[in-house]
DNA sequence: CGCTTCTTTCAGAAATGTGTGAAGTTAAGG
DNA sequence: CCTTAACTTCACACATTTCTGAAAGAAGCG
């Protein structure tokens, strides 16, 4: 008749209720809910790679929904876009190395903090409490975006060590 | 006639304009409206530290709305409360100390990721590319969970020695 | 022990956010 | 060129979240 039907049913079952329980996930650490699902979907696809047809099908939502949480990903660093040749399809991967840099988004996330931080401390000035601890937010800053940068090299060459072993 | 109209004026709009900014980062980085106006205007606060009323002036919002998002970041151990003894009137006091670690609240939120992924793993097995990308995945978060608890000591080192000097 | 002051709870209103359907745009293939 | 398949945009509807006002609940003070 028709394909294993059981198997291919749980499978997919399973599948679901991983890329939902991961997208909860993100969206509790602030991404919004339909970016979360569709990037949860990518990370938990074979190739790490879906078209938009494939992502609407498979989290049942409108091509409309997939697009826009697509554009997101991709100006988020997250997911980077491929076109298949001859095709006006197409397919939306994962940037396997490289999200978890985005994931962090370090840059400009750091930056806005600092500048907010030092605005604060003009206003006020080093010599209100106020302005003291607010410098204290920034110089904790600035640490942060100084060891964040060692740690993602650290990890680097753990994950090159890794794959050499 | 009345108070220096002026000074009192810019001086609280600056300090306003200085909390909403600060606000709305942290709204970016998830934390929802009010919680992140009531932390803002604390650490800008002379003291540290407001009562519920002053709160809802400044803010010009309803005691109904302070007293919820208190109720939240007292959980997420942003902010303590403190009774002024004698009176019914609390304070509520940013953790001076305390809410570098807050704010990454590393544990559960590292844990809870970890449990994701590794549930992940055991559905796709490490003899499919998901299933080995989820796991490198968890491998991440490992490495962040330790290097940021390594991160956490040298910056509370970091600030000891500023203090010291 | 009741009055008063402050905080909390709760139902509902207002604001915001999120996803859909339909129309619009772009580019491949005939 | 025209057709057609894909993606995108936009206005609107639905859902969720967030804040308020009113009433109830605690706790000092007389």
């Amino acid at each position: 008749m028709d394909e294993r039907r059981t198997d291919d049913g749980d499978e997919a079952a399973a599948v679901s209720r991983f890329v939902e329980r991961f997208a909860a996930q993100l969206v509790q650490a602030g991404m919004s809910r339909m970016p979360a699902r569709i990037f949860a979907a990518l990370l938990s696809s074979e190739q790490g790679a879906l078209t938009s047809v494939e992502l609407s099908e498979q989290l049942k939502v409108s091509p409309a929904a997939v697009s826009g949480a697509v554009r997101y990903l991709a100006q988020v660093n997250l997911v980077s876009r491929e076109r298949e040749p001859g095709s006006r399809r197409e397919r939306y991967r994962v940037q396997d190395d490289q999200w978890y840099d985005a994931l962090l988004e370090r840059d400009a996330f750091l930056r806005n903090w600092q500048t907010t931080m030092r605005e604060g401390v003009e206003q006020f000035g080093l010599d209100t409490p106020q302005g003291r601890r607010i410098n204290d937010t920034l110089e904790f800053f600035r640490f942060l975006e100084k060891e964040l940068g060692s740690l993602m090299q650290r990890w680097a060459a753990h994950r090159a060590e890794q794959l050499g072993g």
